[in-house]
DNA sequence: GACATTAGTAGCAGACTGTTACTTATTCGC
DNA sequence: GCGAATAAGTAACAGTCTGCTACTAATGTC
């Protein structure tokens, strides 16, 4: 049983996973993959493969799902236990590389299919984890914010409308920097501060899928 | 690796989990668990072993976890592939019976962190899958599928509220026929029968869990 | 036939959303 | 310096959605 981990970071107009062609075997690209180590748990396996290939810790880290259908898989894993991590741009761990998430072609089935769980996993959470928050540094622009979540959604949003809803979510709060980003005038930073709340939560949604 | 299903129904004014004693094991209750067939992919054993319990197939069944972090399971697996999966009520097999979801304290502690998986993966897709519908017969009352909404969501729903809205997604239409329910006006029937839609999604979500 | 009970709807007030149009603050080109 | 270009940020309006109260409709019970 492999443990596969979708290591998802915002790169500069879309998102980005880790893969890398493994040495001497095919020229299919993976995404961290191992064992789990005897006495180490799932979460602990899926963080130290994370942080292997990520070189940095996910910031956040959830099960995506369990995949074992005949697919097959590099190591040969009858099952494979797949989460999602996601973190701030870096610099990956040598041999990683950052491949669009849009387009996992060069990946093979198994983990085509697990990426696919996996950004549809970071889709329906979006409102209730911190997804965006933890793919940005602790400060952030409420642009950057933006574009993070139109990368994870696949649509524009109205700046207006997402920073009132924002606000009105007591999420961030306003750190007293700027940054100037040439042109344009500079953007106030903010930082993740969820407070209070946990309201009556309203009405019934119906959207079929 | 062990498969275990939580096989979910509306009883009267709660949902009902299936559970039973095994025999000549313990006295903890255990939720319809096995060991994947040779060649059989995990999705068709676990259907296999809900059906076995219910006495009939589960008319939804979805992945809602895999636990593995050594806390015990009955089987002695170290890793549990967990499924959750619902359909109308019905007399179950022989051994099995529906308990109260809402206190799951007879069961195991793996089990009990299944059964909470389970429900939170119900309750999460809850506007996305028509997990309510397939707790019900094909012909069913709206009174009924606000029912089902309640025990799912935790939390009364107005009743004029819930119809709006339901109506306006058009997942139901009306059948010819009426139910009298010994006193008060009878209810007319209502089908499942999702018509178009795909609507464009409607603005940002911050729901902090 | 009055009453209790459940199904179902009309309509209002307030909240939320999409949009346009604006103001503010900075860099770039001259 | 000074206007144009660019990006951040806000105000305000109209349309939509939600919570709610109050109603009507149809049946069984006494």
């Amino acid at each position: 049983m492999s443990i596969d981990v979708v290591v998802v970071s915002p790169l500069a107009g879309h998102l980005g996973i880790l893969g890398r062609r493994e040495p001497g075997r095919s020229r299919r690209l993976v995404v961290p993959w191992g064992w789990p180590a005897r006495g180490e748990s799932l979460e602990a396996a899926a963080r130290r493969i994370a942080s292997e290939a990520a070189g940095a810790e996910p910031r956040l880290l959830m099960q995506s799902g369990t995949h074992g259908d005949g697919v097959a898989h590099p190591g040969g894993a009858f099952v494979s236990v797949s989460w999602v991590g996601v973190l701030p741009p870096a610099v990956p761990a040598p041999g990683w590389a950052w491949t669009d998430a849009r387009s996992p072609g060069g990946f093979g089935p198994r983990h085509r299919g697990i990426i696919a769980g996996a950004v549809a996993v970071l889709r329906q959470r979006l409102d209730h984890e911190p997804i965006a928050f933890r793919m940005l540094p602790p400060l952030f622009t409420l642009s950057e914010l933006q574009a993070v979540y139109e990368m994870l959604l696949e649509r524009r949003i109205h700046k207006a409308s997402f920073r009132r809803a924002l606000h009105a979510a007591w999420l961030v709060t306003p750190a007293d920097e700027w940054r100037s980003e040439g042109r344009g005038r500079p953007a106030q930073l903010f930082r993740y501060a969820p407070r209070r709340r946990r309201g009556a939560q309203r009405g019934v949604r119906f959207d079929p899928t």
